[in-house]
DNA sequence: CTCGAGCATGAAAACGTTTGCACGCCACCC
DNA sequence: GGGTGGCGTGCAAACGTTTTCATGCTCGAG
């Protein structure tokens, strides 16, 4: 039974006040707009004068600018980009495309890249949801003139094809790619790494049966922090256990429903790490409901530090990766790659990253060693007048 | 003292391989792509026939056909889409401005929007942090010709002339608007009426003192819902106390603050609506430091229900609004603004919404009345093999 | 055999800009 | 008083497409 299927099922227009055609204005969005040519016409002068006045590329007689200026905004001219960007072979667009945008996590990359680009001046095409080398090949396809290069993230494997004809055509930033490519800049995350702490972090307070909520397999993100997850367990000498990996899909419900299977799990586990702060939410969820306690009864640690997991029951611990920096730096990358005059930057950048010690995983204070810890007070006070969320805003990148 | 201050201050690389220049693989990205004039050359024909092949506008004989096709495969021809644009005053793009792209809200949006315009074979072009009307204005103005009509969200008061300017020119759909003009289309949440069904509920429940966690003054939609609370008071006898109604930011960080005035509140009230679900979620956790029981001591309801919203401890009762389908139909409507040969539409959409009783509020059952409720049960069990989430994305607008 | 119809194709204009080049004018200097 | 510059401006080409129009060809009917 679906909650609130009744009234949703019918999407369309709940109220829908009437069309009507009114002949009395004229056909708004029509009337086609004031070019360049017709400003020339207005002031008397060349195009080539007015487009001299407006983008100040060279000296014009202060009579001549003044007629300008008034007939231009008279007019309400605004300049076509179609036309800018073809002559210019420079589009001050960049394209990103993303595998998919729910959740959290993506909202944050796609934030930083927005706050970026404004900064820089520039524009974003967007375009997600493409797991498939077609898919991800048409829309790039679809943005060719349109985009000076492109930010592409592409964590599946058969995309893979793909993003090499892209490189081939395109300036180009790599989020979080399969393979270090030479020739190429990437941003990255630091998947295995933070994996590996966090497990580690786990088996430091003791934990021995630990289980891990896997992303989809074949992807690239959730491929490595399984690999994290593995090789930590064998750094402390715990034998994996095939049967403690649980895969799920990165969202809330696929951690829920690992939780089900969790919770039939003999013997249960002690701790689990969730692939990501998404998939702990479901998973915590799910095991109280199943009247297992976190931290209690076991411990939960996550990845990626959403905005929200601080403000969960019990405060999520988890990797923080800063994913609004993750797209801010991809930006500045590709700004980079822009700026190099057909040199072949060859970059990696990872990002730094931090486990981030709140309750969920059952350590009041953190271990002895160099992981940041925090007391609970800390952990859920914002910091003076305003939060870390607003706080990140003014990080640079 | 800010958790994880120390290694993400450096948000610069923290590991960063040499850029090196190799000479031998030709400039990346400089060799300027093939045209259609090359694929006419390599095929010996005129570019007229390479664009009636390739578009497929006119009989072309089978041999040219096989000609053509073959030298742009060979020549790995992309068309130029600004070129396209210019010739057909069609740019195949939507432009989307909105106030902010923060939290899942906008995730959201943008994830319905992006569905939506990929379904149609547009593209979108996204620009965000729009609040004063001189940043919307030129955001659009770098958009011009490079997008057929715009999805506009501007709640802050003074961006009001700048829509203003913007609908003259453009296409266009509003999402909330703050007053339906004519001649416009727009889509909408039922703000108001969410706002007065959640507060009913708590009403019904037997709360008499009742705070808001309301939004930034001159915000529309905060305005919209703070009315629909007061009206809900009004309208059942109890006197609307100005000391109750606490000003955020929509954010979880000033839910969270909002959650330590509430604290000192005497007498306290015994629940709260805050105005989105993020803020709601700062509220919880901070009304639990403070030892502060929800729903025991207070009952809680929010506003959006966010993705995480049933998986929070404890579940939230909240105002169902598809952010998703919200950013469905607002291209839906667009596509049929440009449709309608310079027609008039005059279209106000107003979203379907729901109350969701989880526990949050302190109701096991829901009231009698229309509302819809859920049992413990079926609020945090998802439905067959996939969740809500999932399946949303299978409603058509 | 001639004529017209129909088909396949090319030439060129157009979309709205920017910019290289040339031109005319004025002031200045020997 | 005739060069010499420099300054302000216009003409026209160019960017990469699509599309209108014209043209040449083939084929069938009369």
């Amino acid at each position: 039974m679906l909650e609130v299927a009744k009234k949703v099922a019918l999407t369309r227009p709940a109220v829908r006040t009437d069309a009507d055609l009114t002949g009395s204005t004229p056909p708004l969005g029509k009337p086609t707009m004031a070019t360049i040519r017709d400003v020339a016409r207005a002031a008397a002068v060349s195009t080539a004068t007015v487009s001299r006045v407006l983008n100040g590329t060279a000296r014009v007689s202060d009579e001549t600018r003044r007629r300008v200026s008034e007939a231009a905004k008279r007019l309400d001219y605004w300049p076509n980009g179609s036309a800018r960007s073809l002559i210019h072979s420079r589009t001050q667009t960049l394209g990103v495309l993303l595998p998919d945008i729910f959740g959290e996590f993506f909202s944050e990359v796609i934030r930083g890249i927005d706050k970026a680009v404004r900064d820089a001046g520039l524009q974003v095409l967007l375009s997600s949801s493409h797991s498939s080398a077609e898919g991800l090949l048409s829309a790039a396809k679809a943005m060719a003139g349109r985009v000076d290069g492109f930010i592409l993230m592409a964590p599946d494997l058969e995309a893979e094809s793909a993003v090499d004809r892209i490189r081939k055509r395109f300036p180009l930033v790599l989020l979080n790619p399969r393979t270090q490519t030479p020739g190429t800049v990437s941003v990255s995350i630091a998947n295995y790494e933070g994996a590996f702490a966090a497990v580690s972090h786990l088996i430091r307070l003791g934990h021995k049966r630990i289980a891990i909520v896997a992303g989809p397999m074949g992807n690239a993100d959730s491929d490595e922090r399984l690999r994290g997850y593995r090789a930590a367990l064998v750094a402390h000498d715990i034998e994996p256990d095939e049967r403690l990996v649980l895969t799920g899909a990165f969202t809330e419900v696929s951690g829920y429903e690992a939780g089900s299977r969790i919770l039939r799990l003999r013997p249960a586990p002690t701790a689990v790490f969730a692939a990501n702060d998404g998939m702990a939410i479901g998973l915590i969820s799910r095991l109280s409901e199943g009247g297992v306690r976190v931290p209690d009864d076991v411990g939960v640690m996550g990845f990626d530090d959403i905005p929200t997991a601080r403000y969960l029951a019990p405060p999520l611990s988890t990797v923080r990766t800063d994913a609004y920096e993750l797209g801010a730096c991809a930006v500045s990358g590709l700004l980079d790659v822009l700026g190099a005059e057909g040199e072949v930057l060859d970059l990696r950048w990872v990002m730094p990253w931090d486990l981030v010690i709140r309750r969920s995983c059952g350590a009041l204070h953190g271990p002895r060693g160099s992981l940041t810890t925090t007391t609970p007070e800390t952990t859920s006070e914002p910091a003076q007048s305003r939060g870390p969320i607003l706080q990140r805003e003014e990080e640079s990148c």
